[in-house]
RNA sequence: GGGCCGGUAGCUCAGCCUGGAAGAGCGCUCGGCUUGCACCCGAGAGGUCCCGGGUUCAAAUCCCGGCCGGUCCA
């Protein structure tokens, strides 16, 4: 760690309520502390975990009450309370899911671009962090890949303070002696440092019996070239561990009894694992605050320890502990399966689907090695009857959730099958499996090694798996890079972006009226065939729309604008020529024939996605989206591929959409206000930038922040056809459609591809196109069957003919056939029929282009005696190129076919003379 | 977004390393056995070896590019 000045850390609440500063003897962190005899920083594993001796007044508070009493007492001291946000980071460009509160507040208004919701504040953020989900269990509750983190948090601007490290200090004091009563001396506050995202401070971590319940981080650094820089915005980020309060005062050995209640039996029942006592648990938990999951030794000084308390040897204590584990681990990674289902994640193999895909595998394989005495889905049911009250979205979209884990199963399971096969062609073709076999069956076919090494030893392998294992597979991954979104591209050059960035916003005459053609402007930026406006009716590329064409009239001269680009705020048109004009006015012209397009496609969009959440669920998510001139497409996240139904309902709603004729709206708000009342549907196209959003909706069907020229009304859409349904990713639906004039065009080119069909087959018209083509086909197959007949045929005429012009050499049958069909298949019938009598052999030739290709054929029996191959330097001699096997050879000779078998001749007639 | 694995008969796959006549099992059709059948016996139909290019006398096989699927990691 660096050394931070002490003067971070020295505040006036400590010297007041009498703390003083000591230095841990084990890790040599510095604390506070109102003992004077503390030795330790009273945290794990300095001190053994005492928490549940501690005296305090609260007991027994579930995760909801602890929840409660934890926004209740900020409440009173003058926080405003804000609703959590979802598991996933839809508002993060960097970032897939909720990992901490203070990540609802990332960028935008840590950044100072966009002021708090409210200030200070108060959040309870449902968070998952899946780092340490190997670890989860082991460690009896120290490490959950979900959980909830209470946060208060003050944002400090530039005078205007809130509160700062006493306040904060202060509070957490009073939270922790006041509102739970635990004994001020048992309260440690330890000095530590935060440092993540580009930001740093100092911070405190609050601990009470080796359990840390809380971190209180001033941040207040950016980091800058590994400098730090204090920042203008100093931000109060604190986070409580409200699982961790819920199993401080309830005094349950582990964090699961405290979370879960009574799942935890049921799930032990459902696996048939007999749970250990707590009083047992108790005596582990005093060794589990020691465990490092890094550090191999801890873990068997755990082991060992267990081993002790159950009188077992360890081999035993392992198992039982094994057992314990996998009932924990499931009931964490249902639970967090659930709330990232809940809140809209698409199982995937890529992105954040991949990480909920990541969880079902992880609960799947633990099932697997019980032998999957009960279904995912049901375990995950009861997840979502336990939870339902606090995450509502859990009951609302259960239907979603439970189908989607359904499948995550299944496919995980012929996954595992196609895997087994896998390893037991493996062990037929060698004698073992090595780590490295290990770590390819796992990186290229999902199959764990435990279960590599179970299907081995069926076959009376042993496989043992490393303990780094996974660590091998990380290693061949190479390093990681930072997760980043797509990003829309700009097609200018580098230099006319720079100049561009320079150069003041332009005026959006066509978000202020989207029906506006012509327009005049004043030209505040040149440079060659590249030109800024202070206002401007073109609309850029941007938001998956297409961007304007028409003209820019100046001085008498017309310039064509070939495309337009979006700056910042700045826009760019981009002319056929240099634009060379002294005048201060020009009158700008778009192309409305392509931007009514455009408009209609765009608005269909919005309806599309709104009918496509409707009739599929909330997971809905658009996945990106693109309008164009001619189609619109909208790749929207769904788990399986759609059904036809599926695809009429969504078109025909969206239609209904269209014929309700809803006036479409456009207003700019707050970005909180916003929040507040749309949720995060708003950001499908991506999260703008900006504090004020410009919303685009379709009352009670869709509202979006949306750059887009959209139409006044629906009604004015026309219609909408999908054209197109095509699964692009795992987890990702492409639905191409047409709008509006569009679908009569699309109709009429359809309509002209049937007809020039209709013709090519011979009919008069479409109506007839069915019985002609099946017509067609039957003829196409009895004709297919004919030839057969007639090659049988044929094949028997050639044969007789090639048997009649035979030569005997050596009691060896010498057959030739000069082939000018070329039917392949006729021919492989002649060689095999001619080859299958004893002793012949078959000298075969082919005129191909002024050349020869030839083919030798022994019978099988003959070429027990003559290697065909022995050939092949004599052909070389004679000018041809070729090669084969004992009772074969092809292939090239430049003479003219009726040389070219006399020369084959020869040789095949010396070497069987050679056998006489 | 990247790495790895795969794409051959309706299905499951072998063949590919080391280029030279496209295979097996199941299913299907017909026939036999049988009261009947999921059994047994016999015969048969069924193929763009994912697509495109290259190397070669010759490519399912080797090389390059693409498409599709799987999987691991971001």
């Amino acid at each position: 760690m660096r050394s931070v000045s002490v003067e971070e850390y020295k505040l006036k609440f400590f010297e007041e309520y009498g703390f003083v500063r000591k230095r841990c003897r084990s890790c040599g962190t510095y604390f506070w502390t109102m003992n004077p005899r503390q030795e330790h920083c009273n945290d794990v594993p300095c001190t053994r975990y005492r928490f549940f001796e501690v005296g305090r007044r609260v007991n027994g508070l579930s995760v909801r009450e602890a929840r409660e009493k934890f926004i209740e007492f900020f409440r009173r001291n003058g926080h405003e309370v804000v609703e959590p946000r979802p598991v996933v980071a839809r508002w993060r460009e960097d970032l897939y899911l909720t990992i901490a509160s203070i990540v609802v507040f990332q960028p935008h208004v840590t950044s100072g671009l966009v002021p708090p919701p409210a200030n200070p504040l108060v959040i309870v953020q449902p968070c998952i962090r899946l780092e340490d989900i190997d670890n989860v269990g082991l460690t009896l509750g120290r490490h959950l890949t979900s959980f909830e983190m209470g946060g208060h948090h003050a944002f400090n601007y530039p005078g205007k303070d809130v509160y700062w490290k006493e306040e904060t200090v202060e509070y957490a004091f009073k939270f922790f002696t006041k509102e739970l009563g635990i004994p001020p001396e048992e309260i440690t506050f330890k000095e530590s440092w935060w440092e993540g995202g580009g930001n740093a401070g100092p911070s405190f971590e609050v601990a009470v019996g080796g359990l840390e319940l809380a971190t209180l981080v001033f941040m207040k650094y950016k980091v800058v070239d590994g400098r730090y820089e204090v920042m203008p915005l100093k931000v109060v980020d604190t986070g409580y561990g409200i699982e961790r309060i819920a199993w401080f005062t309830q005094r349950v050995p582990t964090a699961f009894h405290a979370i879960y209640g009574d799942l935890v039996k049921r799930f032990a029942d459902l696996l048939g694992v007999e749970l250990l006592d707590h009083n047992t648990f108790f005596k582990l938990l005093e060794e589990a605050g020691y465990l490092d999951p890094d550090s191999p030794q801890t873990i068997e000084r755990f082991y060992a320890h267990a081993a002790r308390v159950l009188g077992v040897d360890v081999e035993a204590a392992k198992e039982v502990l094994q057992k314990q584990v996998s009932v924990f681990a499931l009931l964490d990674h249902t639970k967090t399966l659930a709330l990232m289902l809940g809140d809209g994640i698409v199982p995937s193999n890529s992105g954040e689907g991949y990480l909920a895909r990541l969880v079902a595998r992880r609960a799947l394989r633990i099932l697997a090695r019980f032998g999957n005495p009960v279904e995912l889905a049901e375990l995950v049911k009861m997840q979502i009857d336990y939870w339902g009250t606090d995450y509502p979205q859990l009951r609302r979209n259960s239907s979603y959730i439970l189908d989607a884990v359904a499948l995550e199963e299944e496919r995980f399971r012929t996954s595992l099958q196609r895997g087994v096969k896998i390893v037991e062609k493996l062990l037929k073709r060698k004698k073992t499996i090595t780590v490295d076999d290990l770590v390819q069956i796992y990186d290229s076919h999902g199959v764990p090694p435990d279960i590599v090494s179970e299907v081995a030893k069926r076959y009376g392998l042993q496989v043992s798996v490393p303990h780094n294992f996974y660590a091998l597979v990380a290693l061949k991954h190479g390093s990681r890079g930072v997760a980043i979104k797509k990003k829309e591209k700009v097609e200018l050059p580098e230099e006319i972006i720079e100049w561009a960035q320079k150069l003041p916003e332009t005026r959006k005459i066509f978000h202020e009226d989207p029906y506006r053609v012509e327009f005049t402007a004043r030209v505040v930026g040149v440079k060659d065939r590249y030109l800024v406006l202070d206002g401007t009716a073109f609309y850029p590329r941007s938001g998956g729309q297409d961007y304007d064409v028409g003209e820019i009239v100046c001085g008498g001269e017309t310039y064509k604008v070939v495309s337009v680009w979006k700056v910042g705020n700045t826009i760019v048109h981009v002319l056929d020529r240099e634009f060379r004009c002294d005048e201060d006015k020009v009158v700008g012209r778009i192309d409305w024939d392509r931007r009514y397009k455009l408009m209609r496609h765009h608005t269909a969009v919005h309806v599309l996605l709104a009918s496509a959440r409707k009739v599929l669920g909330e997971h809905v998510w658009q996945a990106g989206a693109e309008k164009t001139v001619d189609k619109a497409r909208l790749d929207i996240t769904h788990h399986r591929p759609l059904t036809p139904e599926q695809v009429k309902a969504i078109e025909e709603l969206a239609n209904k959409i269209v014929d309700e004729r809803i006036e479409v709206r456009t207003t700019y708000m707050e970005r909180n206000t916003a929040e507040k009342v749309y949720g995060f549907k708003l950001y499908q196209g991506g999260v703008p930038l900006e504090s004020k959003l410009r919303i685009v909706e379709i009352p009670g069907w869709d509202a979006e922040a949306c750059f887009g020229t959209h139409v006044r009304n629906t009604g004015e859409i026309g219609s909408i056809k999908i054209i197109g349904v095509e699964r692009i990713q795992d987890g990702v639906v492409r639905l191409e459609i047409v709008a509006g004039t569009n679908v009569a065009r699309r109709f009429r080119e359809l309509e002209e591809h049937v007809k020039e069909l209709a013709k090519m087959l011979g009919g008069r018209s479409v109506s007839e196109l069915r019985t002609r083509l099946k017509k067609l086909v039957e003829e196409f197959e009895k004709n297919k069957q004919l030839l057969q007949t007639y090659r049988s045929r044929l094949v028997q005429a050639i044969v007789s003919e090639i048997m009649q012009k035979a030569r005997t050499v050596c009691g060896v049958s010498v057959y030739e056939y000069v082939d000018t069909l070329g039917d392949e298949k006729l021919f492989r019938e002649v060689a095999y029929r001619i080859t299958s009598q004893k002793n012949s052999i078959l000298i075969a030739v082919r005129p191909r282009n002024g050349t020869t290709l030839f083919e030798i054929d022994a019978s099988r029996d003959l070429s027990e005696k003559l290697d065909l191959r022995k050939l092949v330097p004599k052909l070389r001699e004679a000018g041809a190129k070729g090669g084969g096997k004992k009772d074969q050879l092809a292939g090239k000779i430049d003479l003219k076919f009726e040389e070219a078998i006399e020369v084959l001749r020869k040789l095949v007639v010396e070497a069987i003379q050679q056998l006489c």
